[in-house]
RNA sequence: UGGGGUGUAGCCAAGUGGUAAGGCACCAGAUUUUGAUUCUGGCAUUCCCAGGUUCGAAUCCUGGCACCCCAGCCA
């Protein structure tokens, strides 16, 4: 599997517009996009979203897409999110070459900027508390007023702003602010701030800066400045649009990019807030920013989940203005389909119930060959080792059993996959009625699991010798919230929304003996039950894996446990 | 009448005046040594609603309705 991104095959009213851009000449520098992450968490399923749109628009219309950290808030932002942002993106399978930009690269052409708003009368200094500008600004539907400071000199606000620069004032004493107007009906246009007095040191400039451009200022910029042309953002930037191009209409600017907005990715029964997610983190609701029940990259790569499913999961739920609410089955289609076709298959017993083959003789050993893939014989085979004592799954045998039951049950015969027919003859219970030994006779003649005369056997089980299978974790997930929309009712705490349910640790589990060694990041099938990912917690011999998915199940689906 | 957006099936989504693609989900059937995979068929006489224009409207016009975003010295 080739490591670079497969172009996203559908088209988007954003493809349409550079296509036709394109087609009239437009653009001869060719296209340029870029992906502005800020360093101050992980990238999620959202992000993967923007990235297929930036840098496949960029591939397929040959031309350059930028990673660019959008790093202008040093209290936020910490070099350990820029190290994970960057592994994602390559893992995701894209490729920034020698484009990887930071906002702070750009900190001296935005002061010169900002200095030439300032001599043109188009900033100014304000000296108001953050309160006061807040009360200042209006409401809704009502405009605000002035700042008492709006007409300030050129000089003196040029020898302010200079000297907040300098580091003589204290946070939050001044900003400076874009001269617009304040009667704007839209908001962002109501004398804007530009900068912020901030005496922190920054994760790229270090403590260069005490002062830093709001992201407003600073992203039409540096858009700007490398030359993009296709400024691509989440619909709640669309009212900063105004801003931007006032930004750039403005600013004496090398070219001029066009800001497009798109529907952000909301994904069913969990939540895309770097802020949320960031509080899971935190409070220790979940293992970490890569526990596999995280919607982060990270935590999806941990669950098993591949880039090329994220990629195809992408393609498929398209870019519009619409608001998107996607429901899992897509992205859990996207890895089955992926996963299905490239994972080998295994034997594993998640809940074992052992099984005493009372006419197989007590040494005896016998080599099993098994397909790894059914349908595809050029993944080869493997063998396992089968005897007298086995492993079984608990939910493979019911003692009243339906007549739809295609499993073990007294008195009927099933196919244990590629090795015998077996068929119950007792069962042994606990003192408590718990089902501990299950007795079966098996047909001599049935090896490899063929009816030597026909006979029908619609029931096929895996299995596990109890002899040679090895002990594994086996760790279950499911949903991380009960609720579609963790955050649709606002007067519920989402976190007491989580799924106790969403982690299910399995310790007793049973495994064919290849799995014992078993790589960090290897995906199986584990026949009849799911697909699995060895987790970066197994040890030699003892494996540890991740449920990333399970197999479809028409039958649990009917019959819920 | 604060401003900006969005309404096509349960969830996504094509569609750009010529008679509703596709995917997911769901249902039915075939094949199957995974109740998996695969395959086959079904699933919107109608596009938020109401009028209008037109031979013809999801597409154009008018008027409604619903939902989302915006009042950080966050991004």
């Amino acid at each position: 599997m080739s490591r670079t991104a497969r172009p996203m095959s559908a088209t988007n009213f954003i493809r349409q517009i550079v296509e036709s851009e394109l087609a009239d000449k437009r653009h001869p520098g060719g296209v340029v996009t870029r992906f502005p992450p800020e360093p101050n968490g992980y990238l999620h399923i959202g992000h993967a979203k923007s990235m297929c749109l930036n840098f496949g628009i960029a591939q397929d219309f040959k031309g350059k897409c930028y990673l660019r950290f959008d790093d202008t808030n040093p209290d936020r932002e910490s070099p350990e999110y820029v190290a994970a942002i960057k592994h994602d993106v390559r893992w995701l399978g894209f490729e920034w070459e020698n484009r990887l930009t930071h906002a702070s690269d750009y900190f001296d052409q935005l002061y010169q900027a900002a200095v030439e708003l300032v001599r043109n009368g188009k900033a100014f200094v304000c000296s108001l508390s953050a309160a006061d500008i807040r009360s200042s600004r209006g409401t809704l539907t009502q405009p605000g007023h002035d700042s008492p400071f709006r007409d300030r000199s050129v000089a003196e606000n040029l020898d302010l702003f200079e000297r907040m620069r300098c580091g003589e004032f204290a946070d939050g004493t001044h900003v400076l602010r874009a001269r617009i107007d304040m009667a704007s009906p839209n908001i962002n246009l109501r004398d804007p701030t530009l900068y912020r007095i901030r005496h922190l040191p920054h994760q790229n400039t270090g403590e260069r800066w005490c002062i830093y451009p709001m992201y407003g200022f600073t992203h039409p910029l540096s858009d700007a400045l490398e030359s993009v042309t296709h400024s691509l953002c989440t619909l709640e930037f669309e009212d900063q649009r105004a801003f931007y191009d006032w930004v750039l209409d403005n600013v004496t600017v090398p070219s001029r990019p066009r800001q497009i907005e798109f529907s952000r990715l909301a994904l069913d029964y969990t939540i895309m807030s770097k802020r949320l997610l960031t509080a899971l983190v935190e409070e220790k609701r979940v293992a970490g920013w890569d526990d596999p029940r995280m919607p982060t990259l990270s935590g999806l790569r941990r669950r098993g989940y591949t880039p090329a499913s994220i990629r195809d999961f992408c393609a498929r739920i398209g870019v519009t203005r619409n608001e998107q609410q996607i429901e899992m089955s897509v992205l859990e289609n996207c890895i089955r389909e992926d996963l299905d076709r490239t994972a080998p298959r295994a034997f594993a017993v998640l809940r074992p119930v052992r099984v005493v083959i009372d006419n197989y003789p007590n040494n005896q050993v016998e080599e099993f060959e098994a397909a790894n893939h059914p349908n595809d014989p050029g993944m080869g085979v493997r063998t396992v080792p089968f005897c007298r004592e086995l492993f079984i799954e608990q939910q493979d045998f019911m003692e009243d059993a339906p007549r739809k039951f295609f499993r073990l049950a007294p008195g009927r015969e099933v196919r244990l996959r590629y090795a015998y027919l077996i068929k119950c003859t007792e069962v042994i219970k606990d003192h408590s009625g718990n089902v501990i030994e299950i007795h079966c006779d098996y047909d001599p003649a049935s090896a490899g699991g063929k009816a030597p005369d026909g006979r029908k056997v619609k029931g096929t089980l895996h299995w596990v010798s109890a002899e040679h299978s090895v002990n594994a974790e086996i760790r279950l997930y499911d949903q991380l919230f009960v609720e579609p929309n963790p955050r649709a009712d606002s007067d519920t705490d989402f976190m007491d929304l989580i799924n106790p349910e969403s982690q299910v640790i399995l310790t007793g589990a049973k495994v064919e003996p290849s799995l014992a060694r078993a790589q960090c990041g290897d995906t199986f099938q584990f026949e009849r039950t799911g697909y699995f990912c060895a987790d970066p917690d197994s040890a030699p011999g003892s494996p540890v894996f991740n449920r990333t998915v399970p197999l479809r199940d028409s039958w649990g689906r009917k019959n819920p446990a």
